[in-house]
DNA sequence: TCAAACTATTCCCTCGTAGGATATAGCTCA
DNA sequence: TGAGCTATATCCTACGAGGGAATAGTTTGA
C-alpha cells in the first residue's frame, strides 16, 4: 500500500502538527516515546503538547510510512529505563520534513506579503 | 454550541490548509465559492486546488464558526451571475487569520534554526 | 513502608475533516 | 444543439487527532 521508494515525499504533505513536531524532535537525536513529548513541550514553550495517545498514534502511522524506525540505541545504564523504546528519524523521513519545513517557509512568505498579519518583529 | 463572542482565536488553531486559504482569499476582498477556488490556485501557482467538496464543505464549517458570512456584494451587473453567492471575512475571521498566520511565522522562525533541514544549494 | 506521583507504553472509542464522486442547472460559444 | 465551462450542493468514506483509561514499573517523601 504505502511504499516509501516509491513515495515521493511530497505526497505526504502537508504534514499534521504531531507528526512534523515529532520529526523535528528525531531530527536532533533518538528519543523515546515519553521523552519526545517532553522536548516539544519544551522546545514550543508549551504550545505544543502532545498526549500519549496522539504521540503513539503518530509514531505508529509514521513506522508503516516508513517515516521513522526503531532505535537500538540505550542511554548510559545509569540513566536508562528497561520500558523505554527508542525512535530514530529514517532518511525518507528527513526528506519529507526538509519538504514540509520549504512547503512552511513558502506560506510564511506568503502571509507577509498580506496586509492583515500583526508583525511581532 | 460555538458562540465567536466567547471564544478565543486561538481555540480554533491550527487551522486546515483549506480554511487557511479561504481566509487569505477573502481577506483580500469578498468572493463567490467557485471564485475563491480560482483565486488560491492562482496565488499558490497551483499548489493548492481545492475540489468543489473541500471548498463548500469548509464554507459550511466557516459560516457555523462566525469566520465567514453571507456578502450582498454584487458586482457589475454585465459580469454577474445569479448563481453566485458570496461570502466576506468577519472581524473574527481576521482576528482567526491573524492568530495562524503568527503561528506559522514562528514555525516557520523555529525551523530556521533547525540544522536537518537538508540545504540543496 | 506504604502511598502517591511520575514515567512509559498501549488500546479503545468518538468526533470531525478532507476530498472523491455525483447531481443539478445555468451560461457560453461554435 | 450540444459540448464544455461555471457554479452550488450533498453523499459517502477513510483516516487522523485526541480524550479516556488500563497496565505496570520507578521514584519520592511522609
Amino acid at each position: 500500500m504505502k511504499d516509501s521508494k516509491t513515495t515521493s515525499p511530497e505526497a505526504l504533505l502537508p504534514l499534521s502538527v504531531p507528526v512534523f513536531q515529532i520529526l523535528l524532535s528525531l531530527a536532533e537525536m533518538d528519543r523515546h516515546g515519553y521523552g519526545i513529548i517532553g522536548d516539544i513541550r519544551k522546545r514550543s514553550r508549551d504550545e505544543v503538547i502532545l498526549s500519549t495517545s496522539t504521540l503513539y498514534g503518530a509514531i505508529k502511522r509514521m513506522m508503516r510510512d516508513e517515516l521513522v524506525e526503531r532505535s537500538d540505541m540505550r542511554p548510559d545504564p545509569e540513566l536508562d529505563d528497561d520500558r523505554r523504546r527508542y525512535y530514530r528519524i529514517t532518511e525518507f523521513g528527513r526528506e519529507v520534513a526538509a519538504c514540509e519545513a520549504a512547503r512552511i517557509s513558502r506560506l510564511a512568505e506568503m502571509v507577509r506579503d498580506t496586509q492583515f498579519v500583526t508583525r511581532t518583529s
